[in-house]
DNA sequence: ATCACTAATGTTAACGATAACGGGATATGT
DNA sequence: ACATATCCCGTTATCGTTAACATTAGTGAT
């Protein structure tokens, strides 16, 4: 039987003082005699009323509350993300209102924004992977835009608060590690060219060879779309033109578990023949047979550290915008490689 | 160079008509001229207005916004719970506010409702795992609860919309099949007994053994906490206790994925000594070495009915509230079993 | 006793929007 | 010609709260 709301009003009257002194006692102001913010105080406890911040944020113009703009939170990347956002935000007495496009290529960024603002959070968080040119639309609309915005893990722009994971680093630390071992043909199986992430691991790759004098063959390259089975059709592809090949970095786990069922399938023994590195860390890794050496990226982190620099900006709108921040990821050596 | 929001008023300013006129424009009501509503609505594009579901929510009492409590949702689970969430109160309009508990099993349910509707949100999500007595604390403040919940995942009480996966079905659907391969001696790995979900997986494996004439024997059953390592530790005792064991049942695919670990490594082949079914589908499952056999849930179904259920009693709030939603899941058989 | 000041509380307006009502202009009916 | 209905639009009150200002009573100084 549903009671409806309790409003300051109710207190007020209750306690016989205005709605004016209500609001002090529960804001803390110290205009209040202590004899009557007791009874003020009891009387909120037994109407159990809580005030409005919908009606707070309207006065103020302040929500404590964020926009997360970010793609389907089932996977594996987004969701870490989000988590991560969520628990600093909890922390700073932030909620979050979640935004999910459908389809990360295809929005229409003014009418998101407008969605999104109609709700008047203090900040927003972009936390949508920069795939094709899905970055340029939300870039137009950037100049009015009458709150702060942070981007994860997109390319770090002049003036803007970005939080990334060196992927770039993550995919040299692979390769380096394969070299290290000894790995003479090093291929890749990459995510989709269109992701900057994909391009970046790939990037780090590239020059990790180049700066141990090793050529970079481009047969070498195929391209995955980080699902394992496409991890399954880039092994084969590069053991059918390249036999001689004795490593493989896959640009995510779950490629590169496709990726080693493919390569037993077609007698390579790993990591003997073959060595595989993957990279996300996913918490099944250690249990594939063999179990998997990736490079670790802390999405959470990544998530934390981006609601530390918006609420940054939005607690100073004139700060100084520091240089991009950079979350460096781990190598983690198991049985694989 | 952040513009400030652009309110009614400026538009209706610029228009040279008040400010209802302007409002009757926005939500499409009759009782303008023609001539008014197109002039009007130039000047609502052309200032880029969007009206504010804040100013909104206040004077109509609707928010268009719904809460949701979840765990820790970079978990399988959750996140994929919140997904089917997220898409269908999109698609009606709605807008989420997200509230993860640190610890599903502690929580004060007081202060989290009254956080939750000092956002004025039309209806709630509780998509929390039923834990221990986790349910209990949010039981007691149900009836001073002033906007519909609905539940996802947990025991169903009368007068409560819920909506659950079957997950006694998916028990019976596992040991069935087992059964039906001829397996003799099937053991199970459970989830930790203090969830609900965990207790309805047993219970359909063991109701499954008994209406085949089978005995149920205690030391069958080891508990596991969702985790590969936890499946690791499960089936190596479970093959201590009783080598002749040919068949398991892990009740998630996360602890089917250390069980098969383990049981190579003891020497069963698997499916040809040990047959091995697990409970998710995730998304590596049919790329485990061999691949998972598995009992699929639709999660992201159940979120989706969840919103459903819970529009239904938002907008009709007299409405009989028909018998909780259950959800079927299904069985995946590939090479495990 | 008067003034100035402080402490404690109340009053009014405002945030951005819509509900409810009112009123002028035109059209319709007799 | 007059009453009545219809169309179109404006005015006022309101949602729940707080900012800004106003008021009252008491305190201390002169």
């Amino acid at each position: 039987m549903s009671r409806k709301r309790v409003t300051i009003k109710e207190v007020a009257q209750t306690a016989g003082v205005s709605t004016q002194t209500v609001s002090r006692v529960v804001n803390g102001r110290p205009d209040v005699s202590p004899d009557t913010r007791q009874h003020v105080q009891e009387v909120i406890d037994q109407l159990g009323y809580q005030p409005s911040k919908i009606a707070r944020s309207l006065i103020q113009g302040q929500s404590f509350s964020l926009g997360v703009v970010s793609s389907n939170i089932s996977l594996y990347g987004p969701s870490h993300v989000l988590q991560g956002i969520q628990e600093t935000a909890k922390e700073m007495g932030y909620s979050l209102m979640l935004h999910i496009l459908p389809d990360p290529e295809v929005y229409e960024a003014k009418k998101l924004l407008r969605e999104i603002m109609s709700y008047h959070v203090d900040g927003i968080l972009w936390a949508m992977p920069e795939i094709g040119q899905n970055r340029d639309w939300i870039q137009q609309e950037l100049s009015n835009l009458s709150v702060p915005i942070a981007f994860l893990n997109v390319q770090p722009r002049p003036n803007q608060a970005t939080v990334i994971i060196d992927n770039r680093a993550g995919g040299r630390l692979a390769t380096k590690h394969l070299l290290e071992q000894g790995r003479q043909n090093i291929g890749i199986i990459t995510g989709p060219m269109s992701w900057w992430e994909a391009r970046q691991r790939e990037l780090g790759w590239r020059e990790e060879l180049v700066a141990n004098g090793r050529s970079v063959d481009e047969s070498y390259i195929t391209h995955g779309d980080w699902t394992p089975s496409s991890g399954e059709r880039g092994i084969r592809m590069l053991l059918d033109w390249h036999p001689e090949m004795d490593a493989v970095f896959a640009c995510n786990d779950q490629m590169a578990l496709g990726a080693m069922k493919i390569a037993r399938q077609m007698g390579r023994r790993i990591p003997e023949d073959l060595a595989i590195v993957g990279f996300d860390n996913i918490p099944e890794a250690p249990y594939f047979d063999p179990a998997l050496s990736t490079v670790y990226q802390d999405l959470t982190e990544m998530g934390r550290e981006g609601v530390k620099q918006l609420l940054a900006m939005i607690n100073n709108p004139d700060a100084y915008r520091p240089d991009p921040i950079r979350i460096q990821p781990e190598l983690i050596v198991r049985d694989s490689s």
